[in-house]
Parts: C-alpha cells; structure tokens; sequence
RNA sequence: CGCGGAGUGGAGCAGCUUGGUAGCUCGUCGGGCUCAUAACCCGAAGGUCGUUGGUUCAAAUCCAUCCUCCGCAACCA
C-alpha cells in the first residue's frame, strides 16, 4: 500500500489557537481523510511547539512554570483539534524527552561534522530589558519594548552554515517546481532570500533558558525553529544511526502544510538541516493563505479574535469545517463573517444538501413505507444523472490531488444538486397517481437513494458526522452497492438559520 | 525604481500559460412545481474585465505606463 505522509505546523503554545489557526488542521484533515478513503496508508501528524522565549515570558506572567503552562495550552489546542473532528495519528509536544534527546543529537552532530559553529552574534542590547535587537528592530534607534536607549554588544552563539548549501537548495527548488506551493511563495523566498544570498542562521540563544540546552555548552539552548522543526522526524523515531520501521516507511513526507507565515523557516532552514543530515527532503510545502476577520488580521489587539469551539456551538461542527475548507480560496486569504457563514450553511448545507436528504427519504416513506428496491425501469433521462455522480468522484480526485480543497467540495455539491434537479425531472409526486407507473417510480426513488449514498461516502473527508448521519439515515453502512433500502423516518440534517435573529443573538 | 501578488455585474471568486461570442456560487427579479427545511427546478436583469497607450484582423487574456490595495524583505515564533 503506497504511503501518505501529512503533517501540519506544530502550533505555538502560547495562546489558545483561533479560527485562522484552526483552518489548518481541518484542511489537514480533509487531504488525510480523503487520501485514506483512496486506499493510502496514511500517516497524519500534528501538535504543539512549546520551547522560545515568548513562552517563557508568558509563564512568568502568569505565575507558573513554563511547563505547566504548556501542558495548559496542549491541552487546549488538543481540545479545539478534538472538536473540528479531525483525524491526526500522532499530537506531538516538543517537551517530549524523546524529541529533546533527539534535537541535541542533532545538534551535536552538525556541529561535529562542521555545519554549526560557534561565533559571534552583534546585535543592539537593551540593558533593562535583557533582550538583543536587529538593527532593523529597532524604533528611532531605541530599544522597540521601552524606548530607552540601546548599545551595540557582541554574544557568543552558534550558527548554521546556510551559505554552504545555498547553491544546492536554489537547484533543488528550481529543479522541483512543485517543492513550493502556491508559486508565488516560491518567488518571494527565491527572489527576497536565496538569490541575495543567505547569512548563516544564529541557532543558539543564551537570553532565555526554556529549550533544549546544548549538550557540550550548556549556556546555549537550540533556537526554537531548529527543535520545532525537526518535529516532522523525532516523532517518527529518527536517529542518527538507528531510525524506526516507521520513519523508514514514511519519510519524506509528502506535504508539509503550514501557513504562509513561516514560509521561511520550513522552505529554507528545514531543507538545509535535511541536506546537512543527508536525509530526503519532503516532496511539498505548501503555504496556505490565511483566514481574516472581516477585512483585517485576526489579533488581539484588534479584539477580532473569533474561536472555533464558538462557533462549533453556535453552528455545529461541520458547518464550521465547511466554512473553513469551502471559503478560503487557493492562494489568497478569505474572509470570516459571521454573515457569510449563515449564508453558507443556509444555500449549501440546509438548501441544497439538508433538504434533498430530507425530501428523497420522505418520498421513500410516504410511497414506499421505508423499503425501495431497484426496479432497474431506467430510463434516457436517468444517464446524466448517473454521469454526474462517476464524473463527480474523478474531478473531486483531481482537485484534491492540486490541494484545491475549496474547488473538490465543489464537485462533490454537484451530485447532490444534480439530484435535486433530477427529483424535478421525473416528478415522483406524479408518477404517484398513476399505479402503472409504481415501478418506474421505485426506480425513480431508488436511484435517488443511490446518489444520496454515494455522495455522502464522497462528502466524508470533508464532513465526516454529516456522512455518518446521511448514512445513518438510509440505513446502511457504506461501501457497496445497496440493493434493498429499508430507510427509517427522516430527520433535518441542517436546519436554516434566520441570520438577523442569530445576528443579533449573537451579538447582543 | 527592493521582490512578488491582486484590481472582472450587488458580494465572493474562476478565466489570463496556449489571444477569438465574459463564466461559477450567493443575492435580486419573474415563472414553474408541491415530495421537501418559504426549500427545489426553469428563466431574466445586471459587467466599457482598475487607468492610459501599444501590438494584432481580433485583448480580460500579450507589451508598456500610471493609480489603488495586499504579501514578503532574515535571526519573536
């Protein structure tokens, strides 16, 4: 069985992750479950990254030790993941002993061999702040936090030498178009980093202590980016000498999902650490655009923030998940409202897919008491019908296939508004009247139920409880073809929401 | 002149590589139907495809200029 490979960014632990944050794991999860649905055997990682500064800081602000502040935060993040229903194989947590073992093994052998080396970071210090700034960092000159005055001052740290694989990786990306997705983040970390040249990489920081210390200098810890990273193979059971089945069996991954963000980091850093340990690099990054809040930035201090469990129970869980994965074009950011999520729910959800659910199996009931077999009276007019749903599974592979999730759930929509169509073609209601026409009429409905059936085992990578409850409905698990359908009473998948009601419910 | 992207009917997007009657979803309006969640089906209106110029028999699509918006520009993650 071929391998699949998925892994999302290990999120920050340090604040409860939005629905921007969250739009990641739940198209994660879409590719995963869509992959294993093709026959892939597929591994699904993600987690919390949980050393760095930022972390450290935020702990002491809250009276607690850093570890117990993460353990706080995975648990929520774990907890937001859980409830979009997504389908990871492994969470991971970069305070795993494991992992750290691993990272300073790492570390120590790129040192070893020559790759890190110990030098001198310059930067601007700010002496009642005890932090380092760039140049660029800094505000008229003064120190950016507080303003006061900052000098010029020189650390010992380590550095990885990018330089020397520079040459290696812009070949490696030219020669691998598809390495960067979507193109243009391709042509903004070629053209703004590695055509200019890339400065060695500072990994080492001695202003903080809440990391991976390194082993042979103990007044180092490895910079968060080279422990998060390497993530995507500790927990796989990478090791120098002696690497697990499974990371044999996995990697390279197949694609890194990640948000645009931190494009750098995995498309320029990750690759190198790669090259220095002589391991296969993953065969896609792609860089996902991000979700705004109405037409800004989600952020604290915009006081835009919208979580995913609140929504989840304002709506449910799959009219999130079909926002997310639905509404979020390619390669440019989309816009959360709550406007457009009622909408959605309302034409898509309720309309479109509820109400056709709803009506086909009250016909079943009504003319046929729950049980239709297939009559096979077939006739010229039903072919299209048959045609969308074989066309519906190959476009919906296609799309996937180009991680165009937003443009897949769209053929899969097309069966089921083929099939609405069809109900208003063959007039069941009609051919009801007339007894001579029972049998055309069971074919009629049981060609309905079929679609349903199929549609909805297409739909359920993208909702997998509105698959389950459709299937619940016809009264039949999966896969094969149903000859016999004993359907039981129909219940509402989605109801319509009255948006100004729930606006101003919402709001109030 | 740092690099790159976007500007298409009321809203959100596709089309541009390989020029040739401008397409999709939602919304609006009209009609049909009644199995169903005021749902479903059919039809219509609505766009000089940011500006100006060029190439061409022909440009949303190629070239140039300008305007507006956005992303990236390295050691916080």
């Amino acid at each position: 069985m071929e391998k699949f490979y998925i892994s999302t960014a290990i999120a920050y632990a340090s604040s409860k992750p939005h629905i921007g944050n969250t739009y990641e794991i739940v198209l994660a999860d879409a590719i995963a479950r869509f992959k294993r649905y093709q026959g892939y055997d597929v591994y699904f990682q993600t987690g919390t990254d949980e050393h760095g500064q930022k972390i450290e800081e935020k702990a002491k602000n809250n009276n607690v030790n850093p570890q117990e502040y993460v353990d706080n935060i995975a648990q929520e993040v774990k907890n937001i993941w859980d409830t979009m229903n997504t389908s990871y194989d492994k969470f991971v947590r970069t305070t795993d002993s494991k992992h750290k073992e691993i990272v300073s093994k790492i570390f120590k052998k790129l040192y070893d061999q020559g790759d890190i080396y110990k030098g001198k970071y310059e930067g601007w210090y700010c002496t009642p702040c005890e932090s380092f700034f760039t140049e660029n960092q800094l505000i008229d000159g003064k120190c950016p936090d507080c303003g006061r005055e900052v000098s010029k001052e020189e650390e010992e740290a380590y550095f990885l030498k990018l330089e020397k694989y520079s040459k290696k990786l812009e070949q490696y990306i030219e020669e691998h178009p598809n390495f960067i997705e979507p193109k243009l983040r391709k042509n903004e970390i070629v053209n703004n980093f590695i055509k200019p040249g890339l400065q060695d990489l500072c990994v080492s920081r001695t202003s903080f202590k809440w990391g991976v210390p390194v082993n042979f200098d103990d007044k180092h810890v490895v910079y968060v980016w080279i422990d998060a990273l390497s993530n995507y193979i500790t927990f796989l059971g990478y090791d120098l000498e002696n690497s697990s089945k499974e990371f044999k069996k996995y990697w390279p991954a197949d694609v890194h999902l990640i948000g645009k963000d931190i494009l750098r980091f995995h498309t320029i850093y990750w690759p190198i650490m790669l090259m220095a340990l002589n391991l296969p690099l993953p065969k896609k990054i792609f860089g996902h655009p991000w979700l705004l809040s109405g037409d800004d930035k989600m952020s604290k201090s915009k006081g835009n923030i919208v979580y995913a469990d609140e929504l989840v129970n304002l709506f449910g869980v799959d009219a999130v998940r079909y926002y997310l994965l639905h509404e979020i074009p390619f390669s440019q950011d989309g816009t959360f409202t709550y406007e457009l999520l009622i909408e959605r729910i309302n034409s898509d959800l309720a309309n479109v897919l509820g109400n056709l659910v709803n009506r086909t199996i009250a016909m079943a009931n009504k003319y046929f008491d729950g049980h239709v077999s297939n009559k096979a009276q077939v006739q010229e007019i039903d072919n299209d019908l048959f045609n969308t749903i074989n066309n519906a599974y190959i476009k919906t592979s296609e799309k996937m296939n180009d991680l165009r999730v937003a443009d897949a759930i769209d053929e899969v929509f097309e069966i089921f508004k083929r099939a609405n169509k069809y109900i208003d073609e063959t007039t069941p209601w009609i051919l009801a009247k007339d007894p001579n026409s029972k049998e055309r009429l069971e074919t009629v409905i049981y060609n309905l139920l079929e679609t349903i059936r199929k549609g909805s085992i297409l739909l359920e990578p993208f909702l997998p409880d509105t698959s389950k409850e459709i299937l619940r409905q016809l009264n039949t698990n999966k896969n094969e073809k149903v000859l016999e359908y004993n359907v039981i009473e129909p219940k509402p998948i989605f109801i319509r929401i009255d948006k100004e009601a729930k606006l101003k419910e919402i709001f109030s």
